[in-house]
DNA sequence: CTACATTGTTGTCCATGACAACATTCACGA
DNA sequence: TCGTGAATGTTGTCATGGACAACAATGTAG
């Protein structure tokens, strides 16, 4: 028999989220819904995230953290040399990016509200990645030095761009794979130390 | 005294909704708002949007054709000459792409419906002008030969992600003009004909 | 064990999108 | 010219959902 306190709501709703996310997007997802998954009345959310928009930031943040860990393991996985460890970020973002389109578009589209910092904060965790890639990059010669940071958003804004594309129907899922290779040659030839 | 019909409901609807969605974002655009705004019956926009969707899919198309023309004109202010003509655009596309941040959302935004081929082929138009101005580049022997349209894919998509990144406020707007000059010096060290 | 903070619940209000049934106007052909 | 069907608006209604307030049950700390 259910108790009177749920135990652990907030995380529940946020799985809960998560997969209605996945699988209806954004728009469709529902407080309401949710706590009838939960097996709460409708107002019990509200305890948890002030209002909807909360609960999309709170997803949003879960996801930078996702995004995090991912490249990480990547990273990780992929040893010590820089084009590999480069190849394979790329690879780790675009799997992330296209496999939850809608959780893609809640992380970097402008919904969050104002106070975001919570937000911007968690996104600094990922491009730090990148950075130090980058400066692995310049350090070891292969990359001709420079602001690491401008360069870093350069790559990370084509991934996104890319991610963007295929996800919006615009480019074939098909063809994801070679503009990414692409994309990364170029982005080797065109910070290549002279 | 108004009349029964008024006349031209439909454009005065998406005029309207363009200004809506510029100041309030897409989320907070509503179809009885903006019957109200026009004078007209909360079921009146149904007449010439079957749903919401629908007239937020008109506005992306809408969007796509304005960001075609302004590309068009910016390409036939430049002159004749690759280089600049690449500088052109690219800032056009930023310039576009960075002033109008829910628009830019709408188009690009996977949250267009199924039968989407209208908006697809909307934004077909300015990916044609991308591709002619590669091939324009291959064909005068500054860019290498190779498949323009994956070429063009990428330079878009970097501008497209550098316009997210900087409208979702994970990059400061002023280091819009660096980071773009970056990316398309970037594009053509990496992509020129060796 | 008592007082207060947490966490859920019920009840309500209001805005909105979708739809149906009906009204007015328009346009075109006999 | 007229009248008939297609366009275009209107009124009325329903269901859903977010926000909020008042209240109830439970946890916790002194």
């Amino acid at each position: 028999m259910p108790a009177y306190h749920h135990g652990n709501l907030r995380t529940t709703l946020l799985a809960a989220a998560e997969r209605s996310l996945r699988r209806h997007g954004a728009d469709q997802l529902s407080l309401r819904e949710l706590a009838r998954e939960a097996g709460v009345s409708h107002a019990a959310p509200r305890r948890h995230f002030p209002d909807r928009q909360a609960l999309l930031d709170a997803l949003a943040e879960a996801g930078f953290a996702r995004l995090d860990a991912e490249l990480r393991a990547a990273l990780d996985a992929a040893g010590e040399e820089f084009a590999p460890r480069l190849h394979a970020v790329t690879a780790a973002y675009l799997r992330f990016a296209t496999e939850d389109t809608a959780l893609l578009e809640l992380m970097f589209t402008g919904k969050h509200r104002d106070g975001a910092e919570r937000l911007v904060a968690a996104a600094a965790a990922p491009f730090g990645l990148l950075d130090a890639l980058i400066r692995q990059g310049q350090a070891e010669g292969i990359l001709e030095p420079g602001d690491s940071q401008r360069a870093g958003i350069v790559l990370f804004a084509t991934m996104q761009g890319i991610a963007t594309l295929v996800n919006g129907n615009l480019v074939a899922p098909e063809l994801l794979d070679g503009i990414a290779e692409t994309a990364v040659d170029q982005f080797m030839r065109g910070s290549r130390r002279r």
